[in-house]
DNA sequence: TCAGATAAAATCGCGC
DNA sequence: GCGCGATTTTATCTGA
């Protein structure tokens, strides 16, 4: 009895091994996003290497990006409309 | 003649084709990020919601990225010297 | 009447002469800051004249500097888990 | 004999000491340089407390500061035309 | 003087 | 909505 995860004391019941799990598994996930972080600015490098110019590339990803949320948005505020016109 | 590949002024041959393509696989890459940084912030949610503290783990998360980053730098700084004492 | 201070526009009323203030003192504030900057290079500099490997050094300023920001985030994690068990 | 000072191997003479002394100036000035970058975030939060908007407020100091680096660049270029002038 | 590395500033996004 | 932390962008610096 009283194994690990059996710990009665009113306050500090930490599942050690739950939160450890939930740790590593960010964690994880945190060194793929990195792992991409880096093959984007690989991407940069070698648009740079073919002449091309970086900060430029990077204001037309902005641009574009701002485009696509704006988009977004606009489409989110027509379903509005016409959800509100089905209600009448 | 004249194709689009085939201007010539002087200075702007800027190869759209090209350029697109890179800005489509940064794009590409871009859109995975977000996806796994949505996944974490996944991760922390369902943490939350079996009793555990996100700003506690955020800083346990922080906090091992530390110790790996001080690692990494000891490691440079051996080999820094580990040079100095080869130029010798 | 009408003294500058006494724009009456609904919602242009910006204070010219406080925030001159403001950007004024940011102003001085940067101006220090840059000597400062300089007078590090300049260590760095009499340092290498004295035959010191400044990428090194370098090296060793970061690592300490690591090594305090990791006690501090120590001490705050602690603070974090002492409140979570006050909090029960 | 044989103090640390003194040590005669072909290679590792490093002045510890000395180095210590460089390490530590240079720490004390980026304590210094640290405050002052505080101070001025504060001078900002102060602002933002009085309606102002730090984002434009950031402008105003970034135009600024290049309006004088501009000015500087300019004399300087005058400055080389009238040496080249006097040389004639 | 330039590229590449390093550090700083600005911006973005989350959680409270 | 605001502070705080992370990320991204910009500027600085060093070594070739």
């Amino acid at each position: 009895m009283n194994k690990p995860e059996m710990i009665t004391a009113e306050s500090s019941d930490v599942d050690g091994g739950h939160l450890r799990a939930f740790i590593e598994r960010i964690e994880r996930l945190e060194e793929e996003k990195r792992t991409i972080a880096d093959d984007i600015k690989e991407v940069y490098a070698e648009a740079k290497g073919n002449g091309f110019d970086v900060k430029i590339m990077r204001k037309i990803v902005s641009i574009r990006r701002m485009d696509r949320e704006k988009r977004i948005e606009e489409e989110t505020i027509l379903d509005l409309y016409l959800q509100a016109l089905g209600e009448i």
